[in-house]
DNA sequence: ACCTAAACAAGAATAATTCCTATTTAATAA
DNA sequence: TTATTAAATAGGAATTATTCTTGTTTAGGT
């Protein structure tokens, strides 16, 4: 479960996709709030048997579809992780990943200390015919303690 | 071709398969010859098109098993990306990858001192129970001139 | 309460990767 | 060098993730 809580206003959802230009259907609604409500990354699959049971007509081609409509509409993004399958992410602002070597979880680092340093180190290093437009660092690190959380300040 | 040049001298890849602990094979050197003297972070399916001019009978399947193995014996690595196929990378040494949306490209960026800043800054932040292993700087970027290269420094 | 373009369910089709097994080969020892 | 053998390969079947197709349903604007 998101840090932020459980529960997140469905109209707000609703306007997001309308502002996108996108039908706010029930589908992509329950899709849309089960993507905003974890911080898990989830693949298509795992998305699909989490609303299933509340929606046991839903398909797994329309969360695919759905996914990628997201994306196309810049309300979620892809995350490509070393086994062979697509990730997905709906927190939309500059953060960063740690991927825990020894159990399996992406975990989500926000830092704007650490954003604007890296910001402006690459801005000062001004690399010719190239304009960057976002960057996310990937740490790869073992918790010492599987079982616990890590602490961040 | 990477910019070191084209030619990789076999018997140190031979070399570093035997280290690894690894029958040094004709298929197996071909593919890690392969991989070393591109900077294109090829797929599987890449690397069977390019070295099956010169090796007729070598088959795909070999070519998926050789990468897992090389990457199992950290001789190469694993770049996942957002198209649906793995990509692939014998480069060990710390480097940030520049993904290039205009030209779909994925290009090599080694800084030593980016390395160092964040390097430190990681250290000076100390997020308990976690030890980091690696990083590595994924930048989103568009040439502005597709056609030409960028220019580091 | 229509109308209609867009979205959906269901399942077929495709693409990437892994698995299986009979044959071949690299490395070691005689 | 030749024999031995455990490991690797070729070739193709199987699996898994994802995309596509088509007839039916639905959201959003009349």
């Amino acid at each position: 479960m998101r840090a932020s809580g459980a529960h997140i206003d469905l109209s707000a959802l609703k306007e997001a996709l309308s502002c996108a230009g996108l039908k706010a259907t029930q589908q992509r609604l329950v899709i849309y709030q089960c993507l905003m409500a974890t911080d898990k990354h989830p693949t298509a699959e795992e998305i699909f048997e989490q609303v299933r049971p509340s929606n046991p007509s839903i398909s797994l081609g329309t969360v695919y579809k759905t996914l990628e409509t997201l994306v196309d509409s810049q309300l979620a993004r892809k995350v490509p992780v070393s086994e062979n399958k697509m990730r997905y992410d709906a927190r939309m602002d500059s953060h960063h990943h740690i991927y825990c070597t020894n159990t399996g979880e992406i975990i989500d680092f926000q830092d704007k200390e650490l954003e604007m340093i890296i910001r402006q180190y690459l801005e000062s290093r001004q690399i010719k015919n190239l304009e960057v437009q976002n960057f996310n660092l990937q740490i790869r690190a073992n918790k010492l303690n599987p079982e616990q959380d890590i602490l961040i300040d």
